[in-house]
DNA sequence: GCGGATTTGTACGTATGTATG
DNA sequence: GCATACATACGTACAAATCCG
């Protein structure tokens, strides 16, 4: 879980647990990724929280966002 | 642009920037102006400092702010 | 096709902590 | 001490698109 002591942004912190997730391959591909209410839920984060750690995972290139359908682990390049 | 080296605090040379764009109709009435994420990114300064220029404006009676819709150009007195 | 639920996007309000001059 | 400025983190509200019964 996220640490609030730590001296690691909160939303660091959880990007990289999320990124240690999806190394795993516990989210199947073609499949959303749970929703934003539902790690802000798991962690106990806010929903800013939770956007400002997809945001890194987006420039990490290891997810892609949709509006409205949700997040998806990335596909391997072709 | 605003001046690092200047003087003059950071967000009172954005308050009196955006004063001018405000005076010169640049914002159209009945819609919102530019959101705080949209100025601090095209000023390149803090949010906070996007608040307190937009509050000086508030005081000056420039602009009205509404929660979660956005700050708007005031009404001419009728 | 309709309507409600879901999900992401956006926007402001607020508080706290850190750093600088 | 105080003002300025930044980053982080919480909350609330609503819009827009999509999904599903």
């Amino acid at each position: 879980m996220v640490d609030e002591m730590s001296p690691i942004a909160l939303y660091i912190q959880l990007a990289n647990l999320l990124e240690a997730r999806i190394k795993s391959g516990e989210f199947p591909p073609r499949k959303p990724i749970p929703s934003e209410p539902h790690i802000q839920q798991e962690y106990g984060v806010s929903r800013g929280t939770v956007r400002a750690a997809l945001r890194l995972l987006r420039e990490r290139g290891l997810v892609v966002t949709m509006p409205a359908r949700g997040t998806y682990v990335a596909e391997k390049k072709a």
